[in-house]
DNA sequence: ATTGCTGCAAAGTGTTTGCAATCTG
DNA sequence: CAGATTGCAAACACTTTGCAGCAAT
């Protein structure tokens, strides 16, 4: 297991740290340059849990601080998730809304409430459907799998009025 | 059984004429009046087997046949989704696109070639993985799900070049 | 006849791009 | 110093809305 990870029973949990260094790490490894636009940007997804939209980060960084502009905060938001490091999910927002995961294939559980994603490992999915898939002569080849409900926190602790 | 479904092993596959007919029958049962660009988008729709954006119906309906308008045809689109006659399914595009479906809790089962939507049902899903997420203690109010293949048709006939 | 629906035109958002100035390695 | 990157401004794309006329019940 690798630093920055809380691991229980296939569930993983990437930090803020980790996700951070590891996202850094890959943007130079590919040969990006290392500017402060594009760390504030790295800085902020990190530290959010929560899903965000694109313009949401536009407020946070452009408006309030002048720590990147919109065009860049664009095109950061487009390698990152060509490269796999945030990922979008469903919504019934009008943008389009991104959470930060890992590359790879994993699937997010979002709480509702605070909206903490956490990131599934050991995915069973196909194995538990393809069976019933294949008697219609459906072969699997992926799928797309986003868990919703309430953490622990947010049971335990009075939510905000 | 309901008319125009075929079921096999808890899949559920909603033919084109069963989509429309439930469709317009939800839409006069909600008061809706009968309109001919109602009409035009739901035939689209209905025989569509492929996700699709907002503008390709635009594309289609508008431009091509002057069978209804760019708004009419995104306030018919609205109430579809609302009702549950059509999801949003994840995608590259930058438009939201859309597969029918039927009301209620299904799953999309979307083959990559022709993009032939199934309708899954009787989802165990939440009973595999509710143990290990309350290990963790969150508990699961919800879920998405879209699995992507190749569905027989496609791996028997030679795909076009 | 009433009331909802349509389509036009226009306005709002969300997102991308051309380009000169700037900064990194 | 060369080349990538930024940010401005403007363009572009997607979606929604106000409103006058039309159409369905």
């Amino acid at each position: 297991m690798k630093r920055g990870e809380a691991r229980t029973d296939g569930l993983l949990l990437s930090t803020a740290d980790d996700w951070h260094a590891r996202a850094v790490e890959a943007l130079l490894a590919a040969g990006c340059r290392n500017t402060a636009p594009r760390h504030a940007v790295l800085d902020w997804i990190a530290s959010r849990c929560t899903p965000f939209t694109a313009e949401i980060l536009v407020a946070a960084l452009e408006r309030q601080q002048g720590l990147s502009s919109r065009p860049t905060i664009y095109r950061t938001l487009e390698w990152l998730r060509a490269e796999g490091w945030i990922a979008r999910v469903q919504s019934d927002e009008n943008a389009h809304t991104y959470v930060r995961r890992l590359p790879g294939h994993y699937h997010q559980v979002i709480c509702t409430q605070c909206g903490h994603t956490l990131i599934m490992r050991g995915c069973t999915i196909e194995h538990a459907l393809v069976p019933a898939l294949s008697s219609i002569d459906f072969e699997v080849h992926g799928h797309v799998l986003e868990l919703y409900g309430v953490c622990g926190s947010c049971r335990v602790e009075q939510p905000a009025p």
